[in-house]
DNA sequence: GAACTCCTTTAGAATTTCTTTAGAATTTAG
DNA sequence: CTAAATTCTAAAGAAATTCTAAAGGAGTTC
C-alpha cells in the first residue's frame, strides 16, 4: 500500500508520514508543486493525498495533470477551512475526497483507509497483459489458467514491473518502490537480483516466456505486446 | 424493490446509490433531516437506510417519526464506529439493523438482501457457498446437514470471510471489522490468529474441507467455486 | 583478450509470519 | 453468585519468505 504525500508544510508531513507508517502505509513525500508532478508522472500510487495551496503552483492543476494520465490512484485532497470552492472544484476534477485543515491524524487515517477499501471494490481489480491476468482482489496471478503462486514480494514486484510495462526500471528504483525511500543504495542491490530471477523464473517455468528483459548496466524491461 | 437512502456525505451517497441500482434496487435520496422527514411521511419504502448524523437533526429522531407513523419499512442505520450507544438507542428504537462507517458496499448489499428476506418470508435468509449454509436469522451455520457451532466472534469472521470470498483479507482489515479502528495494530495479531484457526478447524471438522486458505505474508482467503 | 563491472545462480542463515497449545481473564448463562 | 463458555494472551515450535554471501558467467571497455 503505497501513498504519495504532496504537502508543503515539513512539520504536518513529517507527522503524516510518520503515523501513516505505523499504520501499515509506505509514504514517499512531496513538498513542492514541481516535485509533485514528477513522482505523479513517475509513479505510480494506491492513493495520493493532496494539499491544494503548494509552491510553484495549484494542487488542482496537479489533479487534472494525475488524470490526464489515467493514473488510477485515489486522490484525497487537502484544502483549507475556508475555501470551500476549491474542494468543490477538486472533486468535479474527480477528488475522491477531501479533509479540511487542521485536521486529526486518525481521521487522516480513516479516510485513507476507506478510500483504500472502496476502490479495491470498485471492478476494476483485473489486469490482463498478454497471457498474463493479475486479479488484485484475489492477489493471484495466472498464465492462461494457470496459477502461478507467488510470494508478497514477487507479486509487488510483478506489478511494479507491468505498471511500468515497456520502460526500463532501475534497480534503485525497483528498491525503492519494495523497500521505501530509505534502502540503503551502499549496501547492495543483490537482493533486487534475486527476487527478480526468482519472480523471472516463475513466470518462465508456467509460461514459457521470459518477459523481463535484462538492460545491461540499466536495469531490467518487462516486455508487453 | 424501494430504498430511500438518507445520508449527508454527497460522495458516499452516489456510491452506495449507483451500487444498490445494479443490484436492481430503486433508490431515492435524503441528504438533510428536512428532507428525510419529508419523504418518510410522504412516501412508502421497503427499506430506509438511515445515517444517524444529519445535519438538521439527529436520526434517530427520523427512526421514531417513522415508527410512529406505523409506516413498516425495514431499517438499516448507518453508525461511526465509535458512537455505541447510538446503535444501541437505534436498535431500541426498533432499527432492524445496523452497519458501521466506513464499511463495504458489498455488505451493505448483504445486509440490505437479509433485511429483504427476513420481512418478505420472514425467516427465509440463507446464504448457500457450496455445500456451506448461512442462517442469518438463526445465527446457525450448516455443512450438508450437520450443524456448525460456532461462538459469536467466529460467526462474524465467517460472514466476513464470506463477503469477502475469494478476495485476500488481511489481518489489518480483520482486526478493524471484528473489534473496529481501536484494536491495536502495534500489539499483536494473535488474537485474529487463533480465532481463524478455531474457525477453519471447526469447518474442517465438519465438512473435510478448508474452505481458508492461507495466503503468505498477506492474510487469508475464503475460497468459494 | 585482459580487466573490469554487472548479472545470474545457488545455498544456507536470518527473519518474519503462521500454527498450535494451554491457561488466564473476561463475559455470559443459569 | 457460581459455573460454563468465550475471548484473549503468551509462548514455543513450524513453515515460509527474505536476505546475505559467494562463486561463476556474461557483457563492456580499453
Amino acid at each position: 500500500m503505497k501513498l504519495l504525500l504532496i504537502e508543503d508544510e515539513p512539520l504536518l508531513l513529517d507527522e503524516m508520514e510518520s503515523y501513516l507508517a505505523e499504520q501499515g502505509y509506505r509514504c514517499e513525500k512531496a513538498t513542492t508543486y514541481k516535485e509533485g508532478e514528477e513522482k505523479i508522472t513517475l509513479y505510480e500510487y494506491d492513493v495520493v493525498v493532496l494539499d491544494i495551496t503548494l509552491p510553484g503552483g495549484n494542487g488542482l492543476t496537479l489533479l487534472e495533470l494525475l488524470k490526464s494520465q489515467f493514473k488510477d490512484a485515489g486522490v484525497l485532497i487537502i484544502s483549507a477551512k475556508d475555501s470551500l470552492s476549491d474542494k468543490v472544484a477538486g472533486l468535479g476534477l474527480g477528488a475522491d475526497d477531501y479533509i479540511t485543515k487542521p485536521f486529526h491524524l486518525e481521521e487522516l487515517n480513516a479516510r485513507i483507509n476507506a478510500l483504500m477499501r472502496r476502490r479495491s471494490f470498485s471492478g476494476n481489480n483485473r489486469m490482463k497483459i498478454d497471457m498474463l491476468v493479475i486479479d488484485t482482489a484475489a492477489q493471484e496471478v495466472h498464465w492462461k489458467e494457470h496459477l502461478i503462486s507467488l510470494t508478497k514480494k514477487e507479486y509487488e514486484l510483478l506489478l511494479y514491473f507491468i505498471v511500468n510495462k515497456n520502460r526500463v526500471v532501475s534497480k534503485q528504483s525497483i528498491a525503492e518502490h519494495l523497500w521505501g525511500d530509505h534502502y540503503d543504495m551502499a549496501d547492495n542491490y543483490d537482493t533486487v537480483y534475486v527476487h527478480t530471477m526468482n519472480l523471472r523464473k516463475k513466470i518462465i517455468a508456467h509460461s514459457g516466456t521470459d518477459y523481463i528483459k535484462t538492460v545491461y548496466g540499466m536495469g531490467y524491461k518487462f516486455m508487453a505486446p
